[in-house]
DNA sequence: TAGATTGTTAATCGATTAACAATC
DNA sequence: TAGATTGTTAATCGATTAACAATC
């Protein structure tokens, strides 16, 4: 299905799907490459490559259908079905993800959390139950389960990766200090907020000026 | 001071740093390319290139060593100092961020959160006060803050970072889902959460079969 | 039709990989 | 010294930018 989108692109693809969504709350319905170029600060040739490599086309002389484009990075990015969720790991990340409103309404169905700690096991967190992380297998196993989040101590990671992994999980996303190593065809997206924090020590310590939207 | 660090080599920074690290607590005292190579998933050249980009030197025959290239990357990323930091929003974002150890522990000392929520204000997270997000300008004025993070709504998020900019903040850790322009000297480094989960949800459903460490 | 803007090819730029002489 | 591995140059690969004919 996917031809060939450069891995570039595919990271840009969010930050589209965000500018084309306030367009159309704005009322905007076309848009040419040369002014969303302007709103996003890329090159205009940038986005008409983008589009094309995903398959989106507009019209000569015109531009884009503003309501178009983004309904078809929408199903490009599958955020026109519903994903269910759960958490290993119910700390202060774990908890915080739980209560982002966001994320459920754009199909991401939080089902469960896991954790070790007795004293949180069996609390119920913005209306999600806190289960034992002794049980996720079973309960893997019982349950058809998308997508696992890793919000859970470095020691405990690569365990319990592995228990989501040997049970149908087809994705995995790693709050974790850790790299996964992942059969073929469970995939896996990194959100490794300490990282991300470093590079901003970098930014500051060596005077970087340079706009990175990745 | 910093050469040409290619933005690629950046965004591997803080995993290099991690990978040594661990070398490091493992009692490693040497390490050639080849040898983390094939720990990282790199190649070789890639790693050596990287390495000289930074300015860091090994040994013809021998490798690197792997204490000193820890420490070198360590002063490279500006992590041997310390900043002030303050949060703007103190949601289940803002509260799971002051709530982590790890940053505290690398040098991110958290000194006030912000918020516009009368029941939220007053309050203590963490050891942290709870302040009302209309004295921030004030408190700028007379706290010397390295970083400003913004974990608060869309709304309100484009006004308060103008706060920021505009009170000799010299870094925003940006989790509020808009992009921010800055002025010359302030740096921005986006930790979007929504867009990694949309990432993950394209990979999902594409059959994205590529390690991705950015 | 004339003007505008795409789709697409070609040119440039930059990053990654390969190769190997230098040297520890 | 011989073996290993770097530092560095050259080759390849891929992404971005520029240009322009096609066409709405």
């Amino acid at each position: 299905m996917s031809k060939n989108i450069p891995s570039p692109a595919i990271r840009r693809l969010p930050r589209y799907y965000r500018y084309l969504g306030e367009l159309s709350e704005q009322g905007v319905s076309r848009i040419s490459s040369k002014e969303l170029s302007e709103k996003m600060k890329v090159t205009p040739s940038q986005i008409r490559q983008d589009l094309n490599s995903l398959g989106c086309i507009g019209q000569q002389g015109f531009g884009y259908s503003v309501e178009q484009l983004y309904n078809e990075i929408k199903v490009i990015m599958g955020l026109d079905r519903q994903y269910n969720v759960i958490i290993i790991g119910a700390g202060n990340i774990g908890q915080a993800l739980v209560s982002y409103q966001n994320f459920a309404n754009r199909g991401f169905s939080f089902k469960a959390m896991f954790d070790v700690n007795p004293k949180i096991i069996g609390l119920n967190i913005h209306g999600v139950d806190v289960l034992d992380a002794d049980d996720l297998e079973d309960y893997l196993k019982s349950n058809n389960i998308d997508i696992g989040v890793l919000a859970l101590p470095k020691s405990n990671a690569k365990k319990m990766a592995d228990v989501l992994i040997n049970n149908g999980v087809k994705g995995i996303w790693n709050f974790s200090h850790i790299d996964i190593e992942t059969k073929n065809d469970v995939v896996v997206e990194n959100a490794h907020l300490t990282d991300s924090l470093m590079r901003l020590s970098y930014k500051l310590n060596n005077d970087f000026n340079m706009m990175d939207f990745s």
